[in-house]
Order: C-alpha cells, then sequence, then structure tokens
DNA sequence: TTACACATGTAACACGTTACATGATTTT
DNA sequence: AAAATCATGTAACGTGTTACATGTGTAA
C-alpha cells in the first residue's frame, strides 16, 4: 500500500497529474519505489473515489491536474507516523550472493568488478545532488531537505554495497574440493 | 523471474522438498528476497513440468523431495553469468524519507532513533553471523563461504542504513516558513 | 505536414500475499 | 488424547509490468 502513500506524500507539495506524478517517479522516487503508468492512473481514481485528493483543475489534451484533500493529508501524516515500516528487502544483487559459489573464479571476479562499478557510478551521482543541493541550487525549501537527506541514503547504500562488491574481490572463494595434492610420503591407495 | 533460479540455486546444494526450501527462504533469503510457500509450491510445479528438477524421493506425509537435473544447473548457472542483474530496489524506509517534511521535527527525529536502532541490531546481527563463520563454526564448504560474503552485504548494508538515519538525526529539516521574527526596528504594517 | 512530446487510459498477464483446507506424524 | 509440527496444496485477492490503443498540442 506504499504506491498510495506516495502519491498523496507528491500531492502534498501540489498539485499534479498522472503524468506529472509519473514523472516524479521516473526521475526521484524510481529508484527506490519504481511506478510504471498504469498502475499510477489506477491507483488515483480509487484515491479520488475515497475523497485522499480531487480534480484541482483540467487542461489541454484532457490532462487532469489533482489536489490532495485534507483528508488525503492526514492519511499521509497518518501513515508516516503511525504505520509501522515495511523493512522488506528485495535485492537481486544479494540473493545472487548466496550462489556465488557456482560460479567459476573468473566469472565471479569478472561480476564483481562489475557491480562495484556500477555502485560506485550511481553513489557518485547521489553524492553529486547532495553537493548541489547543499549548496543551495535547489533553493531551500523543507521539500528539497528531505530530499536531501533521501539522497543522502542513496549515496551511502550504494557506497556501501561498492565496497562490499571490492571487498568480496579479496575474498575468493575455494573451488568445491582441490584434488588432494601429491604427496609422496602417504601411502597410495 | 528471480524465485525459479533461487530454487534451482538452493537445489544445486542438494535435494529438498518444498518445505525445506520454503524453512531455508524465511531463515536465509527472506531477508534478501521473501517467498511464502504458495509461490514456492507452484514454482517448483513448473520447474519439474520443464525438467528443471525431477522427484528425487518420496516421504512420510506425501513429502517430495526434489534434485536438480544437469539443465537445471546449466540454466542457474546462465542466469549467474549472462543474465544482467536487475538493480531494483523497493525500500519503503527510503521512499518514506522524501516526506520527512510533513512530519513534526519530534516526530522525525522519533521514528529516526527507532529505523538507526532497527538496522543497527540487524547489522549486528549479521556481524555476529559473520564472525561464526570466520571461526570455522559452519565448516568451509564454498557454500558456506558464499553465504559469508552475503553476510558480509548484509553487516555493510544495514550499518550505512543505521548510521545514515543517525546522521539525519544531525540534520533536521527546518519548518516550513517560520514567522518572520519580530524586528522593532522595520515598519510595521 | 510530419514528427515529437504530452497525456490518458485499458487489457492481459505475471508475480506475490493471505486465507483457507487437509491430513499425517511426533511430542507432551 | 490433545497439541504441536510437518507437509502439501488451492482459491481469492492485491500489486506490478507489458503491450496496446487513442488522441492532442507544439515545434521542425
Amino acid at each position: 500500500m506504499s504506491l498510495r502513500h506516495a502519491l498523496l506524500g507528491l500531492l502534498a507539495e501540489h498539485p499534479a497529474s498522472g503524468w506529472d506524478l509519473s514523472r516524479r517517479f521516473d526521475d526521484v522516487l524510481g529508484a527506490v519505489w519504481p511506478a510504471g503508468h498504469p498502475q499510477i492512473y489506477g491507483e488515483l481514481r480509487r484515491l479520488e473515489q475515497e475523497a485522499f485528493i480531487e480534480v484541482e483543475s483540467e487542461g489541454p489534451r484532457r490532462r487532469k491536474a489533482y489536489r490532495i484533500t485534507d483528508r488525503g493529508l492526514a492519511e499521509v501524516r497518518r501513515w508516516l507516523t503511525t504505520v509501522e515500516v515495511d523493512h522488506t528487502m528485495r535485492l537481486e544483487a544479494l540473493l545472487r550472493s548466496a550462489f556465488f559459489w557456482l560460479m567459476t573464479p573468473d566469472q565471479l571476479s569478472d561480476h564483481l568488478r562489475r557491480e562495484a562499478a556500477y555502485y560506485e557510478s550511481v553513489a557518485a551521482s547521489y553524492r553529486q545532488l547532495a553537493g548541489a543541493k547543499d549548496r543551495g541550487e535547489f533553493g531551500h525549501s523543507p521539500q528539497m531537505e528531505a530530499l536531501r537527506i533521501a539522497a543522502e541514503a542513496g549515496t551511502r547504500l550504494n557506497a556501501a554495497l561498492s565496497e562490499w562488491a571490492t571487498w568480496a574481490l579479496a575474498h575468493p572463494i575455494s573451488p568445491p574440493e582441490p584434488a588432494a595434492p601429491f604427496d609422496p610420503s602417504e601411502p597410495g591407495d
């Protein structure tokens, strides 16, 4: 049920259309909570039915902008303050790590190098975003400060994953069972 | 499509029943890839139909243990080595951070303290597990070494999130717009 | 006038969760 | 004899993704 609250949260800033919200997911929230437009339009319809949002204006090419209602604002706040955080994670990259022993050492180090580079580049882009915010390039609204905190999480999380992959490169998995080394002092079979 | 590969990966170690696999998800993989038993039994049926696994034995209370086939083993390896990692993340805790500005400072610091404590405790349990593995308490198979690497990720990831929450506590969000401070030198209205 | 970005939506499918149902074996 | 655990499964529902369909306004 996080999508509806994310939509309410975005609409708490200012009115927006399904299209606008879809863009904001692609640009900002999608990194931690992806949502395609069909899901967004569907959820908006339900939110309107339940009076958490209402149509603010209708524009060209049948654009409909929604505004959050008092009821909707109360609902996001209720979610943020009284609903337990769902700490479920789904990280395919970590799932795979449980099966690293099925890869050859070469395949694994190749894989880990790619992963380290990927996470480092994502971390770098969050770092840059955080820097720009600190330099005041996006003004100083509370909304922007919240995104600054989110960017910090993005930086730290991706840096941690990159460092992990690099650490793992230095901890190779020993092959299943090395053929017993030949030792002439042992009695043969 | 990660569930099927996770099941194949587990079965690559040794044969197991749906029940066994369900337990291993709850105990180990569930932290990064949760799966309920209905999903597991369903996927096993499909994997058997496609000859990636086969029934190894039937036990008491109609227990059925599956064994991976050569075809199945080739399929996990193909996944691990040639299929791009899906880096999609879904972290509700980070999604929420984009809406921290909707909480009062008190609510937010309370929230962040809980989060820091939660992640630190999870990190601690991975740290302990990693220590036990390093002390050889689980033997020295390649499978165990892979899980050691996974435990390292669990430690680093959760530690990073805990540190982030602590960092955020020190970076409070300024309220929307403070009522302009009274300055007697300014002309009143 | 053609192409592109805007803007909304439906339909079908895939994936995941919850609730329900059943019965066998082991433990108390 | 009752309770707990083992073990499998179905049904209904909810969420998320992909493909398809449609049309408008703006810029080249």
